[in-house]
DNA sequence: GTCTATAGTGTGATAGAC
DNA sequence: GTCTATCACACTATAGAC
């Protein structure tokens, strides 16, 4: 087992340099994105800010899009923390509403990396291509994992007749996440909803989708709901 | 006030060709824009279609980014149109029902252009600038109009109490919105909401938005709700 | 006045020298 | 593994023919 020669070495160490570069660009290329959005990220940009030349990034990345897809893929991973750090909360409804907080605090907070991850034309970045680990092909979908803590909580409130008949928990996850989604890109660009702030809608629309069947109970809603409330 | 001499009548035949030549541009790059998306419309590729120099093009439109901003212009007006043909359905939420249906099937059949309205940075399209008419400042948000129909709704919905006493009509506006625009985004960008049909999801959010206080009531859901169910 | 032709700068991606 | 040089294409802006 011990068996190492001198080669071996010498190849474990170029596997390291070329996984630290590859780590370095991925970092520039993260702050890039986060400060003037993925659209102003060029190959020539990114190659000198890490000093080499354009064609050195094309050993690591096979495009811009692939670039784009790691970069991707790290913000799920981020959104997901995000949302584990509410799965504590035993209550399924007050748990969607932390999540349901948190989502849309991470897209405004990040407005340029949300956009990367939900609003790209699909072509640039999503496909995520097939990742093959262990001889196993995995979930071409990054935000899947994400979207499974939503239709839990949800699975939990049906299982507690907290949801109405005709309402599936997948259905109604995947209706609640679309909800948050049009508010966060509606928000980003700026192309509308001038009126109401983000706060305010995600409470609407937590309201809508969880409240119906949790009505005659206390609301949990004295704790930290904006001022604002209706305009 | 008959005083039109030969010289007039000339500029007036220019005004009208330039007008008619402005108009074909915007023909074909409505076209192109609905096959292929605004990514894919070159002033190249527009100016060899419609037989110019490239040059010509900014004759007519300042920037590529103006000929964006009369495209979206256009497919508010189309959007519009869609709302209108229901605006003479009496029962307020029945006719939110409509016009939701209406919207997630327009950005559906109209994906690109859809995309172009909604889903773009904001730099390509949405400003519309200030458009100076009559000497009097104009909405520079063409979707508000839009919006007003459906907010309108909500406040009949309010005045007849079957509004939540805390939700706004106007918040409840955009917040039904939100979510309309996010079940269109996710399903355009195939990025996620795999499972859920959008017809499906169209249901559950406009039930989840305005069915609480409905709910007693019989619902119109019979006619053309799709049978796919639950997921 | 209207348009052609072209210059100048940017992009992603690649071939081939070292 | 890295670089230089280059291709093909996009956009804007403008000099100058008609």
């Amino acid at each position: 087992m011990p068996r190492i020669g001198p080669q071996e070495r010498r190849t474990e160490q170029r596997r390291e340099q070329r996984q630290a570069l590859r780590e370095r660009i991925l970092e520039v290329s993260r702050e890039i994105v986060r400060r003037e959005g993925f659209a102003s990220l060029s190959m020539r940009k990114l190659a000198e800010a890490i000093d080499y030349s354009p064609a050195a990034l094309y050993l690591h990345f096979k495009s811009r899009g692939d670039i784009a897809r790691a970069l991707c893929v790290e913000g799920h991973a981020s959104l997901r923390d995000a949302f584990l750090a509410h799965t504590s909360i035993a209550d399924p409804a007050a748990r969607l509403n932390a999540m349901g907080r948190a989502y849309v605090e991470f897209g405004l907070a990040e407005p340029e990396t949300y956009r990367l991850m939900f609003m790209e034309p699909a072509e640039s970045a999503q496909p995520a291509a097939e990742v093959h680990d262990n001889g196993k092909a995995q979930a071409a979908e990054p935000g899947a994992a994400t979207l499974s803590l939503i239709a839990d909580a949800f699975v939990e409130l049906r299982a507690a007749d907290r949801l109405p008949a005709h309402a599936g928990p997948l259905a109604c996850a995947e209706g609640l996440w679309a909800n948050l989604h049009g508010i966060v890109a509606l928000k980003l660009n700026r192309a509308a909803l001038p009126e109401t702030p983000a706060a305010t809608l995600v409470e609407l629309s937590l309201d809508a989708w969880f409240a119906p069947a949790n009505r005659t109970e206390p609301r949990f809603n004295a704790s930290n709901r904006p001022d604002t409330s209706t305009r």
